[in-house]
DNA sequence: TTCTCTATGTGATTTTTATCACAGACAAAC
DNA sequence: GTTTGTCTGTGATAAAAATCACATAGAGAA
């Protein structure tokens, strides 16, 4: 069972669910659970089975796949009111995950266990439009990625990925890399050819885009 | 309408569409498009507004990703009974493509239109069942190829492809190349080496597996 | 047969990315 | 202030992939 604030913030991030007749949104605020994750947790991980499907109110989690070597790329993330679509997938069909999700901040979340999940798709058009639209985006946030990283250079992705961040940029190299499926050091001499053409200022954790526009031409090279 | 052909056809290979109520089904069947499109035909692209829902009958379709410089990669292969699920994401949410379809072979499909699509998914829970599946499928797909391309090497990647293919297989290296997103010339020359080690046997146009269980350690690697 | 078109083979070179091996720099903890 | 740990800079080298420029070869058409 949920608690009041808890109850409200669902309601705020997820307004389809207000659309629920009393009875029905009672019934699946009985069996979700709110849970509270630090920064860093795995939340689920590749070749696992799903526990539930998480309805995030807070922070924000990291989809990634894992390469043998260390090295990982970003899939996406999933933001608050954004849930998780691979969850979905894995509940619908398959029953394992095939990549890693991680906490990127703490997080709070609300687990639907799976047949309270699989009811509110069935019995529930809005919700279900709604993950009907998010797999939608996912999917073509997908062939975007995969475009991207067969097709660009890595400075036109790091460019296109600096342009996304709010600026400054408050991160490590190897948090860019990581998120590029690149390595520390090719970010880092990216990033100094960047500064040495004047676009950007580095310091210690932190890029300061100053010439956005050269950016983004190059990106779009 | 469609002819009574064209219709087992349909039934045949979308089983879930026999659970309608017989006044549906026809209904749909009234609105529904039966269409022939020869080997080649672009079936939609980039930045082009869908049309209507594809059922494929018979044929294959490629959905690719086309860059700049003329170079091509395969996202995906849609087989009769698979649909294509890049165009319910267009129906659904966005209302552009952001890949293109050719036709491999000649290609039979029935085409629901947008509204039609709408109305089945909404009120028939097999039909959405299975778009559902096959959005997970994709999802999963794409993921791993995601991956594969940030993280396999090409000779990897091009084991795996002629694993996947039937055996022999009757293709040339530029069809390889584009499913790779690569060049002929690099496959070309990986399939010498391959040759070389008494791994595939060449001919034009032809590529013969005489040891499959070495290219799939070497993709798996 | 000869011509033509497409498919393939291949060397040379360049570009891009990754790897390895450290050195210096900064910030927080002690 | 010194120490410790993380973050960054950078040269040298290697590996992978792409590009360029032709050569050859087979299959079908004229």
């Amino acid at each position: 069972m949920l608690d009041s604030k808890t109850q409200n913030l669902l309601l705020q991030h997820y307004p389809m669910l207000r659309e629920l007749p009393a009875s029905q949104l009672d019934a699946l605020l009985a069996n979700a659970t709110a849970m509270r994750l630090p920064a860093g947790t795995v939340v689920f991980d590749e070749n696992q089975p799903c526990q539930g499907f998480p309805l995030l109110l807070s922070g924000s989690i990291r989809i990634v796949k894992a390469a043998a070597n260390g090295r990982e790329l970003q899939l996406y993330r999933v933001s608050p009111g954004e849930s998780c679509i691979l969850t979905s997938s894995c509940l619908l069909g398959h029953a394992q995950y095939h990549a890693r999700g991680v906490a990127e901040q703490d997080v709070e979340l609300v687990a639907l266990p799976p047949l309270a999940f699989r009811m509110l798709l069935s019995s529930h058009e809005p919700f279900r439009d709604y993950i009907f639209s998010l797999f939608s985006e996912r999917l073509t946030d997908l062939m975007q990625l995969v475009s991207a990283v067969a097709f660009q250079k890595l400075d036109q992705r790091l460019a296109a990925l600096l342009l996304a961040k709010p600026n400054p940029i408050q991160t490590t190299h190897q948090a860019l890399a990581d998120e590029l499926g690149s390595v520390r050091e090719i970010v880092s001499r990216l990033l100094k050819n960047f500064a040495e053409q004047g676009w950007v200022k580095l310091g210690r954790e932190q890029i300061e885009v100053v010439n956005a526009a050269a950016l983004k031409k190059l990106s779009e090279l």
